[in-house]
DNA sequence: TCTGTATGTCACCGACAGGTGACTTAGTCA
DNA sequence: TGACTAAGTCACCTGTCGGTGACATACAGA
């Protein structure tokens, strides 16, 4: 065999890619990275330190969450009003997040366990989600007689949990979670009730 | 020791919900609940034939998701309007979700895992959630010039996102998941944004 | 009081987990 | 060419898991 430290450790950071999209977190483990990457695990111990270790070097390398220009998908000269900044963005989450594997298996750990991990994930998260509230534009609560933040947390939240139940699910309430039909449906009820929304919004 | 079977195994399945609320789904296992319970292992399989059978002995004996009855919160006879029944609705959802947390466990369970049990519950919970849906008295999709049950789904969802997250997590898009304050703000979007997009349904 | 049964106890199995230390050997540099 | 370093291998430890069979004994019914 050829012996080549970088060559190896790239085994490794992919194994767990290619583990977590496959198997989920509950499977990964420093056997079943060993065997998945056809390398020792005494290697793992000698380049990561161990299993946090080798977590944290997954985290570093990996690119799991979509950047702003990705979210807005080309569109950022037509952010011209709030429900028009809204929609695309929350659009481009959902289609974002389905597109990730690794990242939904990210976010179902983090809803399992809590450690130094997953909160530095969620701290960069948290952040990138209010630089994104920022581009909406959004007003402070109060200020337009709504609490437009709390009001795109429920939004930004029911789509992460649609597509990370859509593993597990056929359907939620009535709404097919394993067609581009039921996905188009959940696309267009994102512009209607944003608009709504916002629409009530601009009335008071 | 008294010997008295019945007691055994209401201390098993009792141990299961205890376990269950506080350590989550990963740490249930045959030997972790026989401590828990204080009672052999070997019980457990002559009692219930395994982990599989105590789980679904579990299911049945518990009462993990709200009654249509809890949700409405006796406001039953003030459902005049597709509005006020769809919040009504959806911030019982949200009350009564908070207030189990095994229920809460299981959810995440079935983010993770989908086995026979994981679907029998989903079933049974996708059906109340079409009664739900049937009792907003919902218009079907197009009917109004919006898909209101994709909407709910969104918003259902949404809220169940933000509980389960509020475990492992202190805020999600600014919004404190940690304090009663955060969750009043949730539950004033709900009536704002289930509003809002009624009315625009309206005024087509 | 005796006896059968079912409740509860215990010891043990194989498999696999995380983790470590000693060994072999390929590649490099003097 | 020889020697040193580091990459890779292997054997083995401890602990826990799910699972099972043999055993002890409390209790009910004859």
């Amino acid at each position: 065999m050829t012996r080549d430290r970088d060559n190896t450790k790239r085994k490794i950071l992919e194994a767990v890619g290619a583990l977590l999209a496959r198997t989920g977190f509950s499977k990964v483990g420093i056997n079943t990275v060993a065997r998945e990457a056809g390398v020792d695990k005494a290697l793992i111990y000698r380049y990561f330190g161990g299993m946090p270790g080798l977590l944290r070097a997954f985290a570093v390398h990996g690119r799991f969450w979509p950047t702003i220009a990705e979210l807005l998908g080309g569109k950022r000269e037509s952010l011209t009003s709030l429900a028009e900044a809204s929609v695309t963005i929350l659009q481009g989450h959902l289609a974002a997040l389905r597109s990730r594997p690794v990242t939904q298996e990210i976010m179902r750990w983090e809803l399992q366990e809590r450690n130094e991990l997953t909160d530095e994930l969620a701290r960069h998260r948290e952040q990138q989600g209010i630089e994104l509230m920022e581009l909406m534009n959004a007003p402070a609560p109060g200020q337009a007689g709504g609490d437009f933040a709390a009001v795109a947390a429920i939004v930004h939240a029911g789509l992460s949990y649609l597509v990370l139940r859509s593993k597990t699910a056929d359907s939620y309430l009535g709404v097919d979670l394993g067609s581009e039909d039921g996905w188009r449906r959940i696309d267009a009820a994102i512009d209607e009730v944003v608009r709504g929304y916002v629409e009530s919004l601009a009335r008071e």
